[in-house]
Formats: C-alpha cells, sequence, structure tokens
DNA sequence: CGGCTCCTTGAGCCCAGTCAAAGTCCGTGG
DNA sequence: CCACGGACTTTGACTGGGCTCAAGGAGCCG
C-alpha cells in the first residue's frame, strides 16, 4: 500500500479492507500533477475542493502587503488541507507547491460520503484535523520562544516524525527538498542567517545537508537541543481502541 | 441575549429560536467560577470536557523544559476550545485561567447532541473551529514576520474585532485585563521591551491604555501600522445563506 | 560556456534582550 | 487614615542575536 494518506491516517487507528478501498477511491480520483512553484491556492478565492498531497511537498503561506511572506504549514505526502474549509467564504491564505506535487482534489461530497460511510474514517479525519492544529500551535511556541538554532532543529525534528509516519525516511536521513529562503520564510529568519544556523548545526556534527539529502546524526541530541517533545504530533497510535478487527 | 456564545455563532448564521434555547442549555449546565491564574487543563491530561468561557479571559498556552512560557491563543467570553478534542488521547497543551473567569463545561454527548440536532449547529461549530484556527495561522505570521510595534498593534486590532463581535467593546475601547508579562508571552517579546513598545504606541497618540481601559484612537490608522486585514476572522456574516426563516 | 538559482562569507548596524533599580498602584491590616 | 507589602510598570545602561548590504562561490541546465 502506498497511498501516504491512509498510511498517514493509520497512524492513529487501523482500518478495515472496505475503508482502505472507500479512502483509496476518494482519493484517487481528480489526480493532477504540477511543477515546482505554482500557485494551488490564492488568497481570496471561494473553496472549491481539499487538496491531498501524494508527492512532493506544497506549503500555506500568507503574504503581507509588503512582500514579506510567512509559510504557515508543509504539507508532506499524506497532508490533508482542510477537510471542511468548504465552510469559508473566501480563503485567508494561499497554498503553493514548494516541489513538483501530486494532488488529488477532493470533493465536499467525497468527504462527506466518506465520514456518513464509517465512523471510524469521521473520528480519523478529526484526528487528522487536531493533529495539524496541534503542528500550527508547536510553530507558534518555536517562532515566539526558541532561538534560532532551536528553531531550525526543531523543524528538522518534526520533519523526521512526520515523513517517518508516512515512511518517507530511511534511518534517520530523508529528503529535504526546499530552498534555505523556504526554511527563512518559515522559520522568521533571514535567509542568510538560516544558512549560518545551519553551519553551526553542521559544526556541531549534528547533521549533514547535501544535495536533498538531510541526515540527523544523533536523534536524542538533536531533540535536546530543540526541547522537542514529539507528543504534540499524536502519532503514537491514539486510536488502537477504534482499531478495525 | 447575554450569552456571548451564542452572540460569537450569530457572526456567522442566525439561529431559530428553538437552536438558541438548544445552545443556551447546552452551555448553561456544569457552570463554574474560577479565580485569575488557575489551571483549567493542565498538559498531559486526558480531555474530558470542553471549556466554554462565558465571562473573563482564560488563554491556552505551552511551557518550555526551561520555563520560556507562549501563550498560543486568548479565550474570550464566547469562545469554545477544541469540540473535538476527545478524540486525542492526551492535551499537548495547557489552558489557564488570566482573570477570574465563569466557564461552562461542554461534554461529548452534548455537543453531539447539538449538531445531530441541527445542521445549522453542526456547520456552525465547523466554523468557529475554523475561525480559531485562522487566528493561529494569523498568529505565526506576526511571530515570523512583524516587528515588535506591528505585532502589538495588530494583537490590539485583532481583539478589538473578537470583542465587537460579542458586544463588549464601546466605540473604539475595550477592557484589557492582561499584565505585560502575559502580553510578552504572547508576542514572544521580552515585558521590558513590550513597555516600550506599549510608550511608542503611545507616544505616537494611537492608543491610551490606563487601569484596564484600552482606547484606540484611529482605528484604520492603527490597522495600517499592524498590516492588519480583517478577513482572517470571517466574522462577516458569512454563512447568510444559512440563516434561520 | 553562459546564465540562472542557490549557497556562503564578511562587515557593520540595529532591534530587542538582560540586568538592575525606581516608581506606581492597590489591597490589607493596624 | 496611614503604613506596609506585593504585583506590576517604567526607565536606564549595556549587550547580543539576528538583519542588511554586498560580493563571491558552487552547482546545474540549456
Amino acid at each position: 500500500m502506498n497511498n501516504p494518506f491512509i498510511r498517514k491516517l493509520e497512524n492513529f487507528t487501523r482500518f478495515s479492507q472496505a475503508e482502505r478501498k472507500a479512502l483509496e477511491d476518494a482519493t484517487g480520483q481528480n489526480v493532477r500533477r504540477l511543477g515546482s512553484r505554482e500557485d494551488i491556492v490564492n488568497e481570496g478565492d471561494e473553496p472549491r475542493a481539499v487538496n491531498l498531497v501524494l508527492e512532493g511537498w506544497a506549503c500555506r503561506y500568507k503574504q503581507l502587503q509588503d512582500g514579506r511572506r510567512q509559510i504557515i504549514a508543509f504539507f508532506l505526502p499524506g497532508d490533508l488541507c482542510d477537510p471542511h474549509i468548504f465552510t469559508l467564504r473566501q480563503m485567508d491564505h494561499a497554498v503553493a507547491s514548494l516541489t513538483p506535487v501530486t494532488l488529488a482534489r477532493v470533493t465536499q461530497p467525497t468527504i462527506e460520503g466518506l465520514t456518513e460511510s464509517s465512523t471510524r474514517i469521521a473520528e480519523t479525519l478529526w484526528w487528522e484535523m487536531l493533529h495539524n492544529a496541534a503542528v500550527q500551535r508547536e510553530w507558534t511556541v518555536s517562532l515566539g520562544q526558541r532561538s534560532a538554532v532551536e528553531r531550525l532543529a526543531h523543524l528538522l525534528c518534526e520533519l523526521y516524525m512526520r515523513l517517518r509516519a508516512v515512511g518517507l525516511t530511511e534511518g534517520t536521513a530523508y529528503d529535504l527538498p526546499v530552498t534555505q529562503a523556504d526554511l527563512a520564510d518559515t522559520l522568521g529568519l533571514s535567509s542568510v542567517h538560516v544558512n549560518r544556523t545551519i553551519q553551526e548545526l553542521r559544526g556541531a556534527g549534528q547533521i549533514t545537508w547535501k544535495g536533498r539529502r538531510l541526515t540527523i546524526h544523533d536523534l536524542p541530541a538533536l531533540m535536546a537541543l530543540a526541547l522537542f517533545d514529539p507528543n504534540y504530533l499524536h502519532l503514537d497510535h491514539e486510536g488502537a481502541h477504534l482499531d478495525a478487527q
């Protein structure tokens, strides 16, 4: 099974065969490919369908009138952008690809069909939203309290955990396909300072980052440095009591 | 009608008499009062009931191992903390009162009863969640991109809009019952710098803040300074097509 | 090979932090 | 009614983390 969405959701609870099939079908329609750095949704748009990332990385961002840009969230394979966004009249932020991506557009009726067909799926989609909200809160904490090194280290730990949850890590290495400028807009730092901060982690022997390959050399040490506590991700099979079978 | 929760929700859509009654009943049980600066929910707790603020201010916060604290959200009268939190096994953040508060504890069956009794209520609770998520995103933008003055000005504008939505403003003045240290933990600044930033806004004739009374002298100017765009709050009757009658 | 885009490094500056000490406000109790 | 204590605010002096500006290197693609 190589559907990252199902893979992600099964970090919460196990599905039946029928449920997997339903999820597979729902996310297999309206698949499209986009290149790198393309807009997917613009601020002010009316919400139409929900986008699900199957391959590649995308991001949510907001731009201030004077051009400053903040990346608000990364969408990794398996991430769903706001299943109930239909309730709102217009988007208050934009979504864009960071790398070439494969997306599935999921319509409102499809989402409703899924939640009505299985309370287990409905509950799991709740979990997905709560997980995303928790990530957003932790980013708030990072930006408010963590220093530059801590912030970068924390992000690298988070990405590691999230990518591992969908099977996209090898040991403690993973593909980090973003530029330092993207990281700057994410971490609220200048790209120059992001570069210096990366050098600092390299110099301390914590990471290697070459090409797009990031390797963490001592995960517990990096977590300690980042004051990283994985609990907020809720990836630890919290819906075990709901498991199928 | 003095129920701030109903008042807030009616910024989205108008309810029928029966729906108002159902909301009133749901939020009138298990009402309790707490003093200032008391813990309401601790990190690591199992989620039990959802808290609804009826009077006073509370906040969501996270504390790092070394004591640094970030306030992640303000809960004003009418704000509900995460209707579906039950899905998670443990809280990843804490909730505490900032002033004396009156809270209603709403249980899971009560929430379910509400959403099943009326799709209009169900939809409006979705809106409430999306509104809260949007606020969280905007805080991320503030912490990442806005300078100290912009951040403070932006928060003051946001609080004005949110309090106005529940009828707690008088002209462009409202009660701001928090300390400068609280603001510091919210804005990711030191309390000394918050103080200097307040002086700056005072000196520019933008605000008066005396006792707990904050007055904004020129709202459009403050909004411009803060790069504040109220759209993200979605307080503009976006569910008009759902209105009762 | 030229021209992108992205990364790296240096120098100087400034916004915001820290430390420390007054000042103000307010509630309480004598 | 005043004295005291505690919490909060204000101010000054100094420090430092991160920003800006600017130039040069490295990698990649047509």
